[in-house]
DNA sequence: AGCACGATTAACT
DNA sequence: GTTAATCGTGCTC
Protein backbone atom coordinates (compact mmCIF):
# COMPACT_ATOMS: atom_id res chain seq x y z
CA UNK A 1 0.00 0.00 0.00
CA UNK A 2 1.97 3.16 -0.76
CA UNK A 3 1.99 6.00 1.50
CA UNK A 4 0.13 9.47 0.25
CA UNK A 5 2.83 11.08 1.32
CA UNK A 6 5.83 9.26 0.06
CA UNK A 7 8.69 11.42 -0.82
CA UNK A 8 10.18 10.64 -4.54
CA UNK A 9 12.90 10.23 -7.10
CA UNK A 10 12.75 13.83 -7.79
CA UNK A 11 13.00 15.21 -3.99
CA UNK A 12 16.39 13.27 -3.54
CA UNK A 13 17.70 14.25 -6.95
CA UNK A 14 19.14 17.95 -5.93
CA UNK A 15 21.99 19.14 -4.24
CA UNK A 16 22.73 17.22 -1.16
CA UNK A 17 22.46 20.45 1.22
CA UNK A 18 19.19 21.27 -0.14
CA UNK A 19 18.12 17.64 0.82
CA UNK A 20 19.81 17.54 4.04
CA UNK A 21 18.23 20.29 4.90
CA UNK A 22 14.09 19.53 3.82
CA UNK A 23 14.57 16.64 5.24
CA UNK A 24 14.49 17.83 8.52
CA UNK A 25 11.21 17.48 9.92
CA UNK A 26 10.32 14.67 7.95
CA UNK A 27 8.96 11.65 8.86
CA UNK A 28 11.27 8.19 8.58
CA UNK A 29 8.71 4.64 8.48
CA UNK A 30 10.53 1.71 8.57
CA UNK A 31 7.85 -1.61 8.16
CA UNK A 32 8.83 -3.87 10.79
CA UNK A 33 8.58 -7.69 9.87
CA UNK A 34 4.90 -8.15 9.69
CA UNK A 35 4.19 -4.95 8.38
CA UNK A 36 4.32 -3.28 11.61
CA UNK A 37 5.16 0.37 11.26
CA UNK A 38 8.12 1.81 13.06
CA UNK A 39 8.53 5.44 12.63
CA UNK A 40 10.22 9.01 13.83
CA UNK A 41 10.92 12.27 13.09
CA UNK A 42 14.30 13.63 11.70
CA UNK A 43 15.89 15.84 13.93
CA UNK A 44 19.29 15.69 12.96
CA UNK A 45 21.17 14.69 9.63
CA UNK A 46 24.46 15.38 7.86
CA UNK A 47 25.39 16.04 3.98
CA UNK A 48 28.20 13.91 2.66
CA UNK A 49 29.31 15.54 -0.93
CA UNK A 50 31.59 13.67 -3.70
CA UNK A 51 35.18 12.66 -4.02
CA UNK A 52 36.64 15.83 -2.46
CA UNK A 53 35.16 15.88 0.57
CA UNK A 54 37.69 14.26 2.76
CA UNK A 55 34.92 13.64 5.21
CA UNK A 56 33.30 11.41 2.52
CA UNK A 57 33.40 7.61 2.19
CA UNK A 58 33.93 8.06 -1.99
CA UNK A 59 37.62 10.31 -1.54
CA UNK A 60 38.80 6.63 -1.80
CA UNK A 61 36.80 6.20 -5.15
CA UNK A 62 34.03 3.27 -5.75
CA UNK A 63 34.57 0.44 -3.52
CA UNK A 64 32.50 -2.40 -3.04
CA UNK A 65 31.36 -0.99 0.77
CA UNK A 66 30.76 2.59 -0.54
CA UNK A 67 29.05 1.29 -4.05
CA UNK A 68 25.28 2.31 -3.30
CA UNK A 69 26.67 6.45 -2.76
CA UNK A 70 27.32 6.46 -6.65
CA UNK A 71 24.27 4.95 -7.47
CA UNK A 72 21.02 6.07 -8.47
CA UNK A 73 19.13 9.10 -5.62
CA UNK A 74 16.17 8.04 -3.72
CA UNK A 75 17.99 4.32 -2.33
CA UNK A 76 19.72 4.10 0.72
CA UNK A 77 23.50 4.10 1.92
CA UNK A 78 23.69 1.57 4.77
CA UNK A 79 27.73 0.73 6.34
CA UNK A 80 29.56 -0.84 9.12
CA UNK A 81 31.77 0.47 11.22
CA UNK A 82 33.52 0.15 14.49
CA UNK A 83 32.97 -3.31 14.17
CA UNK A 84 29.59 -3.01 15.86
CA UNK A 85 27.48 -0.25 14.61
CA UNK A 86 25.42 0.37 11.44
CA UNK A 87 24.77 3.90 9.56
CA UNK A 88 21.98 4.94 7.50
CA UNK A 89 22.33 7.55 4.64
CA UNK A 90 20.05 8.35 1.69
CA UNK A 91 22.12 9.06 -1.34
CA UNK A 92 21.47 12.16 -2.94
CA UNK A 93 22.25 13.87 -6.44
CA UNK A 94 22.57 12.51 -10.13
CA UNK A 95 23.40 8.68 -10.62
CA UNK A 96 27.15 8.11 -10.98
CA UNK A 97 27.87 10.99 -8.51
CA UNK A 98 28.58 10.08 -5.11
CA UNK A 99 26.74 11.64 -2.33
CA UNK A 100 24.43 11.23 0.66
CA UNK A 101 22.88 12.28 3.95
CA UNK A 102 23.82 10.40 7.38
CA UNK A 103 20.47 10.53 9.72
CA UNK A 104 22.12 11.14 13.02
CA UNK A 105 19.06 11.47 15.08
CA UNK A 106 15.04 10.58 15.47
CA UNK A 107 12.35 11.64 17.54
CA UNK A 108 10.43 8.27 18.15
CA UNK A 109 7.19 8.37 16.97
CA UNK A 110 5.52 5.07 16.24
CA UNK A 111 6.89 1.40 17.55
CA UNK A 112 8.30 2.74 20.42
CA UNK A 113 7.39 -0.87 21.92
CA UNK A 114 10.01 -2.50 19.92
CA UNK A 115 12.60 -0.21 19.87
CA UNK A 116 12.30 -0.65 23.43
CA UNK A 117 12.94 -4.22 22.93
CA UNK A 118 16.19 -3.47 20.57
CA UNK A 119 17.20 -1.36 22.67
CA UNK A 120 16.77 -3.58 25.99
CA UNK A 121 18.09 -2.08 29.75
CA UNK A 122 19.27 1.42 28.11
CA UNK A 123 17.19 4.41 28.61
CA UNK A 124 14.23 5.51 26.84
CA UNK A 125 15.57 8.74 25.63
CA UNK A 126 18.46 6.64 23.76
CA UNK A 127 16.14 4.73 20.95
CA UNK A 128 17.04 6.74 18.73
CA UNK A 129 19.61 9.69 19.65
CA UNK A 130 22.16 8.50 17.75
CA UNK A 131 23.03 7.34 14.05
CA UNK A 132 23.81 3.87 15.49
CA UNK A 133 21.16 3.68 18.11
CA UNK A 134 18.53 4.47 15.34
CA UNK A 135 19.77 1.40 13.40
CA UNK A 136 19.50 -0.92 16.18
CA UNK A 137 15.96 0.37 17.04
CA UNK A 138 14.60 -0.06 13.21
CA UNK A 139 16.54 -2.99 12.37
CA UNK A 140 18.38 -1.55 9.62
CA UNK A 141 21.86 -3.41 8.55
CA UNK A 142 23.53 -4.79 5.40
CA UNK A 143 20.19 -6.20 3.94
CA UNK A 144 18.76 -2.88 3.63
CA UNK A 145 21.77 -1.23 1.79
CA UNK A 146 20.53 0.01 -1.61
CA UNK A 147 16.84 -0.43 -0.57
CA UNK A 148 14.84 2.01 -2.77
CA UNK A 149 13.02 4.33 -0.44
CA UNK A 150 10.58 5.42 -3.64
CA UNK A 151 9.77 1.76 -4.57
CA UNK A 152 6.03 1.01 -3.38
CA UNK A 153 6.36 -1.81 -1.18
CA UNK A 154 9.83 -0.49 0.10
CA UNK A 155 10.01 -0.96 3.64
CA UNK A 156 12.05 1.92 3.92
CA UNK A 157 10.77 5.48 3.17
CA UNK A 158 10.00 9.10 3.98
CA UNK A 159 6.37 10.51 4.37
CA UNK A 160 6.51 14.20 3.89
CA UNK A 161 5.09 16.31 6.41
CA UNK A 162 5.31 20.52 6.24
CA UNK A 163 8.52 21.91 5.67
CA UNK A 164 10.44 23.62 8.90
CA UNK A 165 11.00 27.21 8.85
CA UNK A 166 14.65 28.41 8.47
CA UNK A 167 13.92 30.00 12.23
CA UNK A 168 14.25 26.58 13.65
CA UNK A 169 17.14 25.06 11.96
CA UNK A 170 21.12 25.35 13.41
CA UNK A 171 23.74 23.98 11.44
CA UNK A 172 27.36 23.34 12.35
CA UNK A 173 29.86 21.16 11.74
CA UNK A 174 29.66 17.43 11.18
CA UNK A 175 30.37 15.06 13.93
CA UNK A 176 33.62 12.31 14.08
CA UNK A 177 35.69 14.20 11.53
CA UNK A 178 38.24 15.40 14.27
CA UNK A 179 41.06 13.97 12.20
CA UNK A 180 39.94 14.85 8.64
CA UNK A 181 41.96 17.86 7.63
CA UNK A 182 40.31 21.69 6.74
CA UNK A 183 38.18 22.56 5.50
CA UNK A 184 35.99 19.32 5.34
CA UNK A 185 36.86 19.31 9.46
CA UNK A 186 34.83 22.33 9.89
CA UNK A 187 32.25 22.80 7.25
CA UNK A 188 28.78 23.46 8.68
CA UNK A 189 27.14 20.18 6.65
CA UNK A 190 25.09 19.29 10.12
CA UNK A 191 21.68 20.35 10.19
CA UNK A 192 19.65 20.30 13.38
CA UNK A 193 15.93 20.81 14.30
CA UNK A 194 16.44 23.62 17.31
CA UNK A 195 15.69 21.98 20.51
CA UNK A 196 13.14 24.35 21.22
CA UNK A 197 10.96 23.14 18.66
CA UNK A 198 11.08 19.56 18.93
CA UNK A 199 7.94 19.21 21.11
CA UNK A 200 6.05 21.41 18.47
CA UNK A 201 6.90 19.36 15.63
CA UNK A 202 6.02 16.32 16.99
CA UNK A 203 2.58 17.46 18.07
CA UNK A 204 2.05 18.58 14.72
CA UNK A 205 3.10 14.79 13.39
CA UNK A 206 0.93 13.05 16.14
CA UNK A 207 -2.38 15.02 13.69
C1' DA B 1 48.70 -12.13 4.76
C1' DG B 2 49.05 -8.38 7.83
C1' DC B 3 47.94 -3.86 9.35
C1' DA B 4 45.74 0.56 11.08
C1' DC B 5 41.64 2.67 11.56
C1' DG B 6 36.71 4.12 11.67
C1' DA B 7 30.47 9.39 9.69
C1' DT B 8 30.00 5.26 17.48
C1' DT B 9 28.53 3.84 21.88
C1' DA B 10 28.70 2.81 26.67
C1' DA B 11 31.12 2.61 30.66
C1' DC B 12 34.38 4.45 33.22
C1' DT B 13 37.31 8.29 36.29
C1' DG C 1 37.05 13.99 30.30
C1' DT C 2 39.07 9.11 28.73
C1' DT C 3 38.90 4.53 26.81
C1' DA C 4 37.57 -0.37 25.47
C1' DA C 5 34.74 -2.87 22.48
C1' DT C 6 34.98 -5.24 17.89
C1' DC C 7 35.55 -6.38 12.80
C1' DG C 8 34.97 -5.01 7.86
C1' DT C 9 37.46 -2.33 4.81
C1' DG C 10 41.12 -0.56 2.04
C1' DC C 11 45.94 -0.19 1.87
C1' DT C 12 50.76 -2.05 1.85
C1' DC C 13 53.97 -5.76 1.47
Amino acid sequence: MPSPNRLLRPFFNRSTLIVARELLGQRLVRLDKGGARLSGLIVEIEAYIGTDDLGCHARVGRTPRNDSMWGPPGHTYVYFTYGMHWMLNFVTERSGYPAATLIRSLVPLEGLETMRQRRAGRPENTLTNGPAKLCQSLAIDRSLDGCDLCHPGSPLFIEALSQLEDDYVMTGPRVGLETVPEPWRSIPWRFRVHPNHIDILVDKADQ
